[in-house]
DNA sequence: AGATCCCCGTCATACGTATTACCGAATGCG
DNA sequence: CGCATTCGGTAATACGTATGACGGGGATCT
């Protein structure tokens, strides 16, 4: 009722005075040496003069497959996530296939009736920035795990968030930083854990390094509020470690609020290198993410997992930026004091 | 080959001592009266034993529907369609349906053998931000265009974007501001030549009201740069009126580049209200447009054409937010700026 | 000319589900 | 006790496609 019926193979078949079975066969490429070439044009035009589109739910019966791939993320608001979906459609669309998105139904509003979005009709998923042990309804489903660490048998393609962050740390012991300050999400994700290991484990290793830390939610007004708490504490760092460039962003403001220069008074690091940090003011330094190339390799590894193949886990290194947000600590900056 | 196959209703048919179309009625829940309580839990503890799921396509085919909608957005990458997502989905969830995103397949990089995705499974299409000319496709498909301005037929939700600019407009024209600059967006869709067309208007309105203007593309450099034009130009207007928030991030690049205090010497505003315009400093006056809003606005509207109505078109009022990007233009013959 | 082969197509079927029509047995009623 | 009614469940079918099995007729070969 809802949609008006649609020309059939049927349908077709009888404008071209042929059998169903020929419209299928001409229509799916297999008809050389089966079909005469004037057939095979008759019943082209019929198809052309119907609109004639293949039922595609009748055809995913008929074939088990329905060359579609699912790419699940926890949330669609993110800047992150739209280059994964670009990475993983240019690969999929090179073989044929198609992708759709769909977000995780944690959002407490999705019925529960339905396992995960409403559709079995797909033959693989690509699970990006999940814990773990949310993994299990893949059981029965071909699935290839993005920055989401280990995987426990699924194959995997990550981020080197870790070597990332020892890149930034290094470089800010470089520059003579002692003390940090690490601005850290409170979300518990693999990449977080990773990231606040790493810089942890830099700093120790640093003669003289201390780091302070504190948590705060992915949006502005929470990390300026951690970034604050750092910053007015006895001892305070010279330097603030960002778990991403939105935080960073908070941190931003927290320093425009004690009145400190960036990066004169206080460096300031991000993570991912969104599109924000360069239109942030001065330019932040980052560790750069290759996103779509995630999304690429991920799609890559999954439809060799679809092949029957067994993909390794893959591991993208980060790249580090330096921009304008970080200087040498203290009053060696060679700007001078604003405000 | 790619799946293992999984257990058919037939084969809890089988596990359970019934018939296939028992099991069928059962899990539909539409047995109450025709089916034994006892049976019935048998059939369900034997659905649970073995993992059962209905085939999606099986379904699909029988029913005719597939209760899942597609979101066609222009680009993931744009900060501006995750809200839209999620307020469609909210609804969509709602009623039993799903909805899946897919993105204009104009990459040139995907074989054009399929219509657009690769997908026909589908109840309906929520077509956003899109030319009305590029509808054709949608002739066979309920569709509801969202962000497109008038759809010739096709239901359509909008933003009141002219009522949003003429409120920015208003908003400046009250502060004493007279020479606009407007750092249009080079695209050719609806919501632009609203936005460029209702910003005209109402400085042609404004006594002493001039507008000079600029086009660039949609990212921080390409906007500084056109920015820079319109204030190195004889006459330099006293605020850039944006197009969007991240091209008013492009402006205050250009506005440091010139040694202009914002909102001191230069007023900036944006569009759209996404996440970047509080993480800039001074944080940005811009019009907030409800983008969830409308991804649920557009939801229902395709709904209840599903149901055989026919929805009236509605626009959704966009909202001036002042922040702090915007002042009393300076300190009058304040012209004589170095370069 | 008769047998053979090949070219062009058609028949029939299966994919897994939802639903209608049907049916035996048990029960209620007069 | 005979008949109607309800209960509990099954058989059959259709959705639209893809494909393996099958076949008819014309041309070729001997």
């Amino acid at each position: 009722m809802p949609a008006i019926s649609r020309p059939t193979s049927k349908d077709v078949a009888q404008e071209a005075g042929v059998s169903q079975s020929t419209v299928s066969l001409v229509l799916g490429g297999k008809w050389t040496g089966r079909v005469s070439p004037a057939t095979a044009r008759s019943v082209r035009d019929a198809a052309e003069r119907l609109g004639y589109r293949p039922n595609q739910a009748a055809r995913n019966l008929r074939l088990g497959t329905t060359r579609t791939v699912l790419l699940m993320v926890p949330t669609l608001t993110a800047p992150f996530f739209g280059p994964v979906y670009t990475g993983a459609a240019r690969v999929a669309a090179r073989h044929g296939f198609g992708v759709v998105v769909s977000t995780w139904p944690d959002d407490a509003e999705g019925p529960a009736e339905s396992p995960f979005g409403s559709d079995e009709a797909i033959d693989g998923v690509l699970a990006s920035s999940i814990a773990a042990d949310a993994l299990g309804r893949f059981r029965e489903t071909p699935a290839v795990m993005l920055d989401s660490g280990p995987g426990g048998g699924v194959p995997t393609v990550d981020f080197g968030v870790a070597d990332g962050m020892r890149a930034i740390a290094g470089h800010l012991g470089a520059l003579g930083h002692r003390r940090f300050g690490h601005v850290a999400a409170g979300v518990d994700q693999w990449t977080f854990r990773a990231r606040a290991e790493a810089l942890a484990g830099t700093v120790a290793a640093l003669p003289g390094g201390v780091l302070s830390r504190d948590t705060c939610a992915i949006d502005v007004t929470s990390a300026k509020d951690a970034a604050l708490r750092l910053l007015t504490a006895p001892g305070p760092p010279t330097v603030l470690v960002c778990d991403d460039d939105l935080i960073a962003a908070g941190a931003y403001k927290a320093a425009r609020a004690l009145g400190l220069d960036v990066p004169g008074d206080l460096s300031i690091t991000g993570f991912d290198d969104v599109l924000l940090a360069t239109a942030l003011e001065p330019e932040l330094t980052t560790v750069r993410l290759p996103a779509e190339e995630l999304g690429a390799q991920g799609m890559t590894a999954l439809l060799d997992l679809l092949a029957g193949e067994r993909p390794e886990p893959r591991v993208l290194p980060g790249e580090l930026v330096v921009r304008e947000s970080t200087a040498p600590p203290g009053e060696g900056g060679d700007k001078g004091r604003r405000v």
